[in-house]
Formats: C-alpha cells, structure tokens, sequence
DNA sequence: CTAAAATTGGACTTACAAGTCCAATTTAGA
DNA sequence: TCTAAATTGGACTTGTAAGTCCAATTTTAG
C-alpha cells in the first residue's frame, strides 16, 4: 500500500478530509467516468477548496489511484463479506448469482468500478494501469484461494489450475458486467457466470451420495 | 444502417470527405478514447476544419456514433475475411487464436474499440448505448450462425444453444481483452477464449474416427 | 504558552474543447 | 452557361477544467 506524500504528516482531521474526499471522487468517477468528473465536481460533493485537494493528493492522477486502491479493497472486502471463502461449489454458485444479481442495483448502469477504470485508464496513465492489474491479480488471488483448498480437500482434480480458473472466471465477469451494462440485461452476465462456473465444475471430482451440481 | 441528414445530398467529394473524418475518427478515438479526442485533433489529422465536421455531423455525439458504426463493420467483415464461417469447431479453435493474436498488434494497448466504447458511452449517451448493443447482437449473430450450422449438422447436440453460447463467448472476448490490455499480457484472453471453446465443446457429439478435440 | 506544521479558502492563470457563424469557393444539374 | 446547393475556411464565443499561489486559520508538540 504505497502512500507517498508521507513526508507530511496526516492529523486526525486530515485522514478523515482526504478519506472523504476519496470515497466520494469514487462514487463520482464510477457514476461520470475519470474524465467525466471534474475536481470541482469533486470539491462540490465534499464541501473541500482546490487547495484541499492538491493538499492530500499531487495531482488528479493520485486521485484516481487512491480511488482505485479503495475500491479494490471495497470490492473484495464487501465479496469476502459475503462469502467468506469460495471454497465449496455451493458457495461458487451464490458467487455467481450474487455477481449477476448486482447487476439490478443501479438500473443495469454502471459496470464494475475497476473494469470501467481500467478501460478509461490502461491506455492513459500507465501507474493506473500498473495498479488495475494489480488489483485484478489481488481479486482473483481470494477466488483462487478457494479454489485451492478445494484442491487440496481433493474435491477438484489435481490438474486443476486455480489461479488460471480464477483469471477465467474474472475475464467472464468483467465481459458480462460489460455487456450487461451496455445492454442494460443481466442476460450476458448468467451467460457468463455460468460458463465460468462450468469451466470448474469440468475439474469437479464426483463426491459419495449427491450428484455433481448444475 | 439509419443515416439521418439525408435532407442534404452527399456528393462524391462530400462523400469521401465525411469518410476520411469517420475513419480517422476511429483511429484516434480507438488510441485516445472518445472524451480523450477533441474534435480539433480530428480536423488536423483530416485536414479538414469545423464547418467541414459539424456539416456532415451533428455534434460530436453523432461523429461517434458513425464510428461505431463504421467499427462494427469493419471488425465483422475482418473476422468473416479471414474465417468465412465457424461451422467446425477447427474454424472455432483457429477463431480463438486469431483473437489472441490481436493483443500483438499494439503491443498490448488497446482493447476492443467496441468494448472499449461500449465501456465509455453506454453510461453517457443512450443512443451510443443502444448502437453498441445492437453492434455486438451483430457480431454475436455471426457466431452464433457458424454454431447453428453445426447444430444444424447434427455436430452440436440438439439441447446447445448457439445464441447463449455467442453471448458467453463474447463477454469471454471481451472480459479476455480488458485483461490482457490492463496487465500487458495475452495470458487472461487465452484462458478466457479456452473457456469459451470448451464451453461450446461440451456440446459436441462425438464423431466417428477422431476424438474430440482440445 | 508558543512556534512550527498542518489545514483550509478561494481567487487567479492558462489551456483547451464544443459549438456558432458568415462568407467564400466549388460542384451539380437544368 | 447559370444558378442553387454543397462544400469549405477559419475566426469567434462560451464554458470548463487542471493546476498555481498566497494568505488565513487551526492544530500539534515541546
């Protein structure tokens, strides 16, 4: 978690303003894009003066990189949350349907807060797209950590490759939220979840008693 | 293929005119994002000026949307060009390596120019939402053709479904190409691409002398 | 308490971008 | 040929956005 800026000290009063700041540029930026949002939108939404924002942050693009740093942890935070460990086909499932279900919260608008980032930014700040990436890696990491004790319980077959089910599985998200989101249908995304939920279930090694799911 | 300002007749010059601006556009709208080129960039890689824009064009919302337009047609006559038909799960498997080829292309920058649209416009401008969702109904329907040949063939079994199965593989597409452009790496559209061919591999029936592929 | 540091207000500069407007030139068709 | 329509040049207006600057206020720590 690379701060920077620490040479000077944050008060009490200032982590909470520069917190304040970051949570509500993130709302923006997922409602209006990087670019759509202005820093006086955002000084406006936080009651904050330009001198404020260039306090806590060098520059619109740090900006932009503490928002995507605080989604991601928002994100797999509020996954975790959830769903504390994806390490049942059960718990893939509520996963999936959780995933699609999302879809429903703001009318089929906005798609996933770092995959719109990473589309707007990869090719534009290259320490945004550095960051994404990382982000993307991190999200997978918790899914394949449950595919991984899945593994280990030999529950999924030993050529089963966790972190290249989760890179998957993610691909299908992001692709569903994308098209769903364009086509204001949750459609795209079951479509997706389902293939990325078939994709593992390929690896599933049959257990006594109920048969294998879906 | 509705073209409004019809009330005004293109000429042959006029039409090569608006042309150039359309496909210029999209060059640079495909490297810069649609916010991220002004129209002043358009016109000087066009030699064209502003009465020349705004008389083929409305607003620049329009120039965008011809772009799409244009786009759509140009990346489905690219992939019919060079695979006629996915009607065999071998045009399929050269189809998957082809799209993982493009990632070369720009070394890594740039995803889909519709993906990457359809990620900036479909919360912006509604008539670019519902164009880009029409566009990859397009492009969904040209696979899903070569899938309901097979079908038709006996190849696929009865129970496949060749328009679910073109949507998952194209949020697979998609999701695959925000990845790979997002982490430099052609490594998540592989996987994603594999995970939509074994998808749709699933319902193949077996055919007398060579296994099933993959 | 008091000096240094952190925090804040807000005016100002500079750059750029969308869109308007009008006049000049070229082309098409009768 | 001639005239109306299409095409083009480019200045201009208006709005917005990032970033700078300096002074005022508040807080922290010795």
């Amino acid at each position: 978690m690379v701060r920077k800026r620490q040479e000077q000290v944050l008060t009490k009063r200032g982590t909470a303003t520069r917190q304040r700041i970051v949570e509500t540029a993130a709302r923006l930026v997922y409602e209006q894009g990087a670019r759509g949002t202005s820093l006086d939108d955002v000084m406006e939404r936080t009651g904050t003066s330009k001198s404020q924002l260039y306090h806590y942050f060098d520059n619109k693009d740090a900006l932009l990189r503490a928002v995507i740093q605080w989604q991601t942890k928002r994100i797999i935070g509020a996954q975790t949350g959830a769903i504390p460990a994806l390490d049942t086909f059960e718990a893939l499932k509520r996963w999936g349907d959780m995933i699609v279900a999302s879809v429903i919260d703001n009318g089929g608008r906005g798609g996933c807060p770092l995959g719109s980032l990473a589309s707007e930014l990869a090719d534009y700040s290259e320490k945004a797209r550095v960051l994404l990436g990382e982000s993307f890696d991190l999200w997978e990491a918790e899914i394949a950590r449950g595919l991984d004790a899945m593994k280990v319980r030999g529950e999924l077959a030993p050529a089963a490759d966790p972190g290249e089910l989760a890179t998957a599985a993610m691909t299908a998200l992001q692709g569903g939220k994308l098209l769903a989101q364009t086509q204001r249908s949750e459609r795209p995304l079951r479509l997706a979840m389902d293939m990325a939920l078939e994709n593992i279930a390929r690896h599933l090694k049959p257990k006594r008693g109920p048969r294998r799911a879906r």
